[in-house]
DNA sequence: AGGACGCCCTGTTCGC
DNA sequence: TGCGAACAGGGCGTCC
């Protein structure tokens, strides 16, 4: 699920809940989410500190500790936040559970465990490491066209490969391959470059307003594609059927008529 | 080098 | 309705 606008959501969640306050304990659910920590170095790590900013690259969400570390969070296909009242019951799923010294608790919740949770120095050397692209709202649109124009990929891998941009996934990179009216089988090096422009504006579009909507589908215009590709889904353009195929392993909904492949 | 694929997990959806 | 099979919005390692 959670792709830039999820975790962007996620990240303004965390702000709102669970800054400055001191860490009393960690509790690892899951340790195989651990990539760079052990249970015990990550509560070594976090214990008596306290989270005082936030950043996002991509899909990943970084919170910074009090001494200059990060905890670096990722959801996979199922990871989500829950900031958790003292009495209230804990959520199935819970992965990592951070609790506060006013009993209130930080759940990363993650039910098929495919998330990742590390400790960086800096956002930026996790970045490096991984070898991310530039975030997919930071890209500037000249390297964006410019790179665009030298790819040999089809428009939807090219916009998946988080090493090129980071952030977008299989619903937002079909969400703005729609908009855009481009096939996502598509040759980048094909399309002309207002046309370049065009993907640009819309992938700006897309993730600015998913986020504006709290990356919820019930809250996204109707006219989008996002809730249409369940099942035999209809084109809310033409109204055809959605075409469902896959590529780069991923299932891909579009409209034939509305993103021709010529 | 870069693309295709299998795999990591487990809850949900699909099809018979 | 009930069941097993296939699938699911991500990313990594391996192979060619």
């Amino acid at each position: 699920m959670p792709e830039l606008p999820d975790v962007e959501t996620y990240k303004r969640y965390l702000d709102a809940t669970a800054l400055f306050q001191t860490i009393e304990h960690v509790r690892i659910g899951a340790p195989m989410l651990l990539a760079n920590a052990t249970p015990r170095g990550l509560g070594r790590a976090l214990s008596r500190r306290c989270f005082v900013t936030t950043h996002r690259h991509g899909k990943y969400l970084f919170a910074g500790l009090d001494n200059g570390r990060w905890v670096v969070l990722h959801f996979g296909m199922t990871g989500r936040l829950a900031y958790i009242r003292p009495a209230e019951s804990l959520p199935d799923f819970t992965q990592l559970l951070i609790t506060f010294s006013n009993g209130f608790h930080l759940a990363y919740i993650a039910p098929r465990k495919l998330g990742r949770i590390a400790l960086t120095d800096t956002p930026q050397a996790f970045v490096e490491k991984h070898e991310l692209g530039p975030d997919a709202l930071e890209f500037e649109r000249t390297a964006f066209v410019r790179f665009a124009a030298a790819s040999q990929s089809g428009a939807k891998r090219w916009l998946l490969d988080q090493k090129t941009i980071a952030g977008i996934g299989n619903i937002y990179g079909d969400e703005i391959l729609f908009q855009s009216r481009l096939n996502p089988r598509r040759k980048l090096s094909s399309i002309v470059k207002p046309e370049l422009e065009h993907l640009y504006r819309k992938m700006r579009y897309v993730l600015v307003r998913a986020i504006h909507a709290q990356a919820n589908p019930e809250r996204m215009p109707r006219s989008w594609l996002l809730p249409h590709r369940r099942g035999r889904g209809r084109c809310p353009r033409c109204h055809e059927p959605l075409q469902q195929s896959n590529i780069s392993s991923r299932t891909t909904y579009y409209c034939a008529g509305c993103q021709p492949l010529a």
